[in-house]
RNA sequence: UCCCGGGUAGCUCAGCUGGCAGAGCAGGUGGCUGUUAACCACCCUGUCGGGGGUUCGAAUCCCUCCCCGGGAGCCA
């Protein structure tokens, strides 16, 4: 089909030319001699004014021109005489493709909630907003890819479907073939060795353990992909189905993981600095929740590094009252990331070194036997969006931890064989993808950020 | 899962000390010689979230269930 995306019709110069344009109606504005149209293709945040003289045989077409019909015009692109646009498009022939029965369309021209918006997934990518968001995420996830592969890492496909129910990252999806109407059973139990697998399985909920036998073959590898939790978690900041980017080094400690993490968000930041100037401003003028400078500061400015211990120090010389006691040994509450992360730092916050209780056996244990070294990123407003960690390479030492965390060995030899053969020092972390583009668009809700969200009770589609 | 706040026209919301269901926007029609989520005039719009109860009478009070939002827990 003949057709020139908009995105190109304002990258180039392209004045003067003769071109078709494919899209959507978004607005359009009559006038007894003379109508606009504002079309959108998605390509691009802005949209292109269409001008309809009323001797173009087009102003016939023009009452089926409703918010959201599907439209091809060809014109010529003209300077815009007026202000708020520095080209049009001067209509000479209209096709419309699909019409849209302006009582019935829910979208309007003016604005709605992103609450209403989200009942009606499958039209939102047509707004402003979630046109926005979904450009910065397809930017953000080719910016992860040119990242890790400008720095020689291998990406690596870890399984969806796992049997590996130790991960001890929450509830799991159980994955099965068995008739749930004549479940098979054995002693009480559900007898899963007549399942498909011969045995039960899950959704992942991380592909950190399989990357860590990758790295320690090929050296720097990383993992991106979508990971499931069952967890019963209402919040604008947990999904049920999202997607997660775990690198994993060989030889490499806490203080390379952490340099890794910090370039690694600087780099996408910039890639989306650069490439989504529009959305930007959009988000920026529209919700006022993220500014192009807050990025730049994202983008350039050194994290801040402070230990689980020094942390507590600071939160106990806090005026503000907490509702959650501080106590060495218990983990950090929201209340008290925010407070590290939005009044004590007023930026990102790198948190080092946790009570080993309190953090996964697979963290390599500290000289001082009480902390493992793990980092935890915190952003302001979303909180936690990197969990990573040194490994634990010693064999009696990660065997003991497992032991102590009530870890089934018997399945997790082949884990246990990584440092029986050739252990190495390695480090790595996950990033919540979501989070990351919630946090880079100033969008509130992470059921915003993705187009098909899944939750409690949440599964359109 | 817990704690708050909500659910009334297509959308956003008012009405809630019980007494005829409303506004703005959207939509329709007409007007307007270049508009900018245009403007002016007129018109149309209802399972008051579902069920049950109290009452002469319930959108309004009570019970219950469902859904949505904010916060918390869990985590990324």
């Amino acid at each position: 089909m003949d057709r020139t995306r908009l995105l190109q019709v304002f990258s180039e110069d392209s004045i003067g030319q003769d071109l078709t344009v494919c899209g959507w109606v978004r607005s359009r504005r009559e006038s007894k001699g003379v109508a606009f149209i504002a079309l959108s293709d998605g390509s691009t945040q802005e949209t292109l004014q269409l001008v309809v003289p009323a001797e173009s045989p087009a102003f016939t077409e023009l009452p089926r021109c409703n918010t959201g019909a599907s439209i091809r015009a060809r014109g010529v692109v003209r300077e815009s005489p007026a202000k708020g646009q520095k080209i049009e498009l001067e209509v000479s022939e209209i096709h419309i493709f699909g019409d849209a029965d302006p009582e019935k369309y829910p979208l309007q021209k003016k604005g709605h909630t992103l609450e209403f918006l989200r009942e009606i997934g499958h039209l939102r990518p047509r707004s402003n907003t979630f046109g926005a968001v979904f450009r910065v995420r397809n930017v953000l996830a080719k910016a992860v890819h040119d990242f890790f592969q400008g720095r020689g890492f291998m990406w690596v496909h870890t399984p969806v479907i796992t049997s590996s129910d130790c991960e001890g990252a929450g509830d799991m999806f159980t994955v099965t073939s068995l008739d749930l109407e004549d479940v098979p059973k054995k002693e009480g139990q559900v007898d899963f060795s007549q399942d498909f697998f011969g045995k039960r399985a899950y959704l992942t909920v991380s592909g950190q353990l399989e990357a860590e036998f990758m790295a320690m073959s090929v050296g720097d590898v990383y993992t991106f992909g979508p990971t499931f939790r069952a967890e019963n978690s209402n919040t604008s900041r947990h999904l049920s189905e999202f997607w997660m980017i775990e690198p994993e080094m060989a030889f490499a400690d806490l203080q390379d993981d952490m340099k890794l993490a910090e370039d690694f968000i600087q780099f996408l930041c910039t890639q989306v600095i650069e490439k989504c100037e529009k959305e930007i401003a959009f988000f920026e003028k529209f919700f006022k929740t993220i500014s192009l400078s807050q990025l730049q500061d994202l983008a350039t400015k050194e994290f801040y590094h402070i230990s689980y211990t020094d942390a507590l120090t600071q939160l106990e010389k806090a005026r503000k009252k907490f509702e959650f006691p501080l106590q060495w040994g218990l983990d950090l509450q929201s209340e008290h990331e925010r407070y590290l992360t939005e009044i004590v730092f007023k930026g990102p916050v790198v948190v080092t070194d946790y009570p080993k209780d309190i953090k996964a056996f697979y963290m390599r244990l500290n000289d001082d036997e009480k902390t493992v070294a793990a980092m935890d990123v915190l952003l302001p407003g979303i909180g936690e969006i990197i969990g990573g960690s040194q490994r634990e390479e010693r064999l009696d030492m990660l065997t003991k931890r497992m032991k102590a965390s009530e870890i089934p060995l018997e399945h997790m030899e082949w884990y246990l064989d990584l440092r029986r053969f050739g252990s190495a020092p390695h480090a790595g972390f996950g990033l919540g993808f979501e989070r990351l583009v919630q946090y880079i668009t100033g969008m509130h809700n992470i059921r915003d950020v993705i187009p098909c969200p899944r939750a409690p009770q949440l599964i359109k589609f």
